[in-house]
RNA sequence: CGGGGUGUACCUCAGUGGUAGAGGGGUAGCUUUGGGAGCUACCAGUCGAGGGUUCGAAUCCCUCCACCCCGACCA
C-alpha cells in the first residue's frame, strides 16, 4: 500500500491531553481520534491492529471449539430483570440505559450473560451437547465514571467475550482450564509480556476468576507478585501472612489523652515516640449499600497495614462500599475525623476488625471525641474483640500465606478476565438441560473476556522508546515498510515498485513511503508508526542494494533487493506469522 | 460524585478592555534532497454556549456545557 494513496496523517505535537504514551503515540500517529470522553475513531491504521488481534482472538477460539456468534448491543430491561443485575448496574451508573420511542426500557450491552443464557434456553437441551462454548467480538459499552489514558478505559470498546456451558462444576472447571490455555497462546502470539494473577469477580459474580495483566508500569492494576513461590494476584484479591502482632506490654488501666490534630498513625507517632505503629489500631469508617438498605461500617485494622475494601464489599455482599463522609463519620462517632474508635460508637454501626488486629493488647485507638484517643486498651477488658476477617491490603515485603516467599508490588493492565460463574445465571434466568436421568439441571457456566481495544494500547505500552510505537510483527499494522529516499528518481521509482509488488504478493502487508518528502520528516514518521521491519531504497537502488533497518534491534545493514524478501520471511517465521 | 485545571485556526499555543495572532499544517511556486530544510504568496477562527457590565469584551461578572488531571469508584 502506498502512503500517498491512504489516509496517513501524523502531528509532530503532543497531544496535550494525552497522559499515558500509548494515548499520545496512538493521536500522533493518527490511530485514533477522541470524539467525546472515552470515545474514539479506530483510523485505517488501528483498525488493522485491531483486526489482527481479533484475528489471533479467533484463531484460538476455534482452535480449542469455540463457536463465534453476534449479539445484539441493544438489550431489553427485561432479560437484566432476570438476572437481577438491573438495579446494581444502574446503582453503579455503568449500564448506558434508556426509553425507546414506544417506552420501553433498554440498555447497551456492558457484557452479555443475559443474552447468551436465554439464547441458549431451548437450544442446548440435553447434556449429550455438552460442554459448549460460545463467543463473540463486539462493541461494549460501559458509562465509566472517569475514562482515561485513551484506549485503556473507554466508554465504547471492542471485546471479545465468551460463555461456556458444562453439565456440572468439575465439567465447568475443564472448560475453564482450556480457555485459560487458549489465553496464554493468545496473548503470547501477540507478542506480549504478561502474567495470568487471581483476581476478585467483582459483579460478575461466582466464584474463581483470574485476571491476564499485560505487564507494564503505567498499568492502572497493582498486582502481587512472588517469583519464588509463583503465586500472582491482583491486590484487590491477595492475601499474605500478616507480620506478627506486637510484644504486648505491661498491663495497666485504659486511659484518655488528649491528641490535639493528631488525626493519622503519623501525627500519633510523634505524639507517642515509643508506642509502636503495629499497636496503634485505625478505626476506618465505611458506608456500605444495599439494594434495599445502608448501613455505617467501623473497621479496625494495625496501624502498620492497609484495609481492601473490595475485600470488605464482598464479605457484607453489598452493592457498595465508600469511606464515609465527614457527616457520615461525625454523626457514627461524635467526632471529626480522625478520632473514630471502636468504643462509644454509635449503636446502629457495624463494628468488625482484620485479622491484624488479633492478639493486639495494650493498644491504642481512637476516641470517638475530637482531639482524644484511649491508650492501652485491651480486648477482653476495655472491650469485646469484633468478628476478624481479612479485609487486609497485601503489601510490598510481606511472606506468602505460605511463607515461603516474598511479595513485590507490580503493576499491570488488564487485557483479559477469566471467571467461573456456576450456576448464577442459569438458576436465575431458568436455564436449564436435561441430565442422564432426564432430569432438568442449571447449566455451570463461565465467562471470559478480552479486551481487544485495550489490548493493543497496552501492546503499546510495552513497546514504545522516545521515537515512537513499536509494534510486536505479529500485531502490526504492516509487517514492513519500504521507505523510500527519493520519489520520482527512476531507479528508485522502479526498486521500490518491484520490492512492493513482490511482497504483497508473497502476502507481506506492506506499506510504501513513496511521498515526495524529506528523508527526515519520512524516518521519523516511520519511527512514530513503528512498523517493526523496514527496507529503505536510497542512493544504491540502481545496484538493487537496499537498506536492511529494522525499527529496534539491529544494525543497518546494505543488502541485496532479492534477499528482501527471504529476510521479511524468516522474520514472521520467527515471530509466529503466517503470511499468504 | 468531591477537588483542581483548561476551552482562541485542523494541531500546539500566545494574546488582561480598543482592527484576531504565532509556530506547525494545507495549497502554489522556486530552491533543496539520507533524520521533521529554506524563501515567497495564499488557505484557515460564530475566541466553548448563553446572559450581563461597558461607547467598546477573547479579555471583567454570572450561569451552563465540554474536555483533562487528582481522588472516590470501576470487567
Amino acid at each position: 500500500m502506498r502512503i500517498s494513496k491512504t489516509l496517513f496523517v501524523t502531528l509532530k505535537e503532543e497531544p496535550a491531553d494525552a497522559e499515558v504514551r500509548s494515548h499520545a503515540l496512538m493521536v500522533r500517529a493518527g490511530f485514533i481520534q477522541q470524539i467525546a470522553a472515552g470515545i474514539y475513531v479506530y483510523g485505517p491504521l488501528m483498525w488493522r491492529v485491531l483486526k489482527k488481534v481479533e484475528q489471533i482472538v479467533r484463531e484460538e477460539h476455534d482452535k480449542a471449539g469455540c463457536q463465534e456468534l453476534l449479539m445484539p448491543a441493544l438489550q431489553p430491561r427485561e432479560l437484566w430483570e432476570e438476572s437481577g443485575r438491573w438495579d446494581r448496574y444502574v446503582q453503579e451508573k455503568i449500564l448506558y440505559h434508556f426509553e425507546d420511542g414506544r417506552g420501553r426500557e433498554v440498555c447497551l450491552g456492558p457484557t452479555h450473560e443475559e443474552v447468551i443464557t436465554n439464547f441458549v434456553k431451548g437450544k442446548l437441551t440435553s447434556y449429550k451437547q455438552l460442554p459448549q462454548t460460545l463467543y463473540q467480538i463486539q462493541t461494549k459499552f460501559r458509562d465509566e465514571m472517569r475514562p482515561r489514558f485513551g484506549l485503556m478505559r473507554g466508554r465504547e470498546f471492542v471485546m471479545k467475550d465468551a460463555y461456556s456451558f458444562d453439565a456440572d462444576a468439575e465439567g465447568m472447571a475443564e472448560s475453564y482450564a482450556v480457555l485459560r490455555d487458549v489465553y496464554r497462546s493468545i496473548f503470547t502470539r501477540c507478542g506480549l509480556r504478561f502474567t495470568p494473577v487471581e483476581a476478585d469477580p467483582g459483579a460478575i459474580g461466582g466464584s474463581g476468576s483470574e485476571e491476564f495483566m499485560v505487564d507494564a508500569d503505567t498499568g492502572e492494576d497493582a498486582i502481587a507478585v512472588c517469583h519464588a513461590t509463583g503465586y500472582a494476584a491482583n491486590v484487590e484479591k491477595a492475601a499474605s501472612r500478616i507480620p506478627p502482632p506486637p510484644a504486648i506490654p505491661a498491663e495497666v488501666p485504659m486511659h484518655k489523652e488528649p491528641t490535639p490534630d493528631a488525626k493519622s498513625c503519623e501525627d500519633l507517632r510523634a505524639l507517642f515516640p515509643d508506642l509502636p505503629l503495629e499497636r496503634m489500631l485505625k478505626t476506618i469508617l465505611y458506608r456500605a449499600v444495599w439494594t434495599d438498605r445502608e448501613q455505617t461500617v467501623a473497621v479496625m485494622c494495625r496501624g502498620d497495614r492497609e484495609l481492601n475494601v473490595v475485600k470488605l464489599t464482598n464479605h457484607l455482599d453489598a452493592l457498595a462500599v465508600e469511606l464515609a463522609d465527614e457527616r457520615l463519620v461525625k454523626e457514627a462517632t461524635g467526632a471529626d475525623v480522625g478520632f473514630a474508635g471502636p468504643i462509644g460508637l454509635k449503636k446502629d454501626v457495624l463494628l468488625l476488625a482484620d485479622s491484624s488486629v488479633e492478639g493486639v493488647q495494650g493498644f491504642l485507638c481512637g476516641g470517638n471525641e475530637t482531639d482524644t484517643h484511649y491508650l492501652d486498651v485491651w480486648f477482653g477488658r476495655d472491650l469485646e474483640q469484633p468478628p476478624t476477617h481479612d479485609f487486609g491490603l497485601v503489601q510490598a515485603g510481606d511472606q506468602t500465606l505460605d511463607g515461603e516467599g516474598t511479595i513485590e508490588i507490580t503493576r499491570g493492565i488488564e487485557v483479559g478476565h477469566i471467571f467461573q460463574l456456576g450456576t448464577k445465571y442459569s438458576e436465575a434466568m431458568g436455564c436449564s438441560f436435561a441430565d442422564e436421568n432426564g432430569k432438568l439441571q442449571p447449566f455451570h457456566m463461565g465467562c471470559y473476556g478480552i479486551g481487544v481495544s485495550r489490548t493493543a494500547a497496552a501492546a503499546i505500552e510495552q513497546g514504545h522508546d522516545e521515537s515512537g510505537m513499536i509494534w510486536p510483527l505479529p500485531i502490526a499494522p504492516f509487517h514492513a515498510m519500504i521507505i523510500q529516499m527519493r520519489a520520482g528518481d527512476e531507479a528508485q521509482d522502479a526498486l521500490a515498485q518491484e520490492l512492493h509488488d513482490q511482497l504483497h504478493a508473497a502476502g507481506v502487508d506492506v506499506l510504501w513511503d513513496d511521498r515526495k518528502l524529506g528523508a527526515g520528516a519520512k524516518f521519523k514518521d516511520a519511527d512514530l508508526v513503528g512498523i517493526p521491519l523496514r527496507v529503505v531504497v536510497g542512493r544504491d537502488a540502481a545496484d538493487r542494494k537496499v537498506e536492511w533497518k529494522p525499527r529496534v534491534g539491529g544494525e543497518t545493514e546494505v543488502i541485496s533487493a532479492d534477499d528482501v524478501l527471504p529476510r521479511i520471511r524468516a522474520a514472521l517465521e520467527e515471530a509466529g506469522v503466517q503470511i499468504g
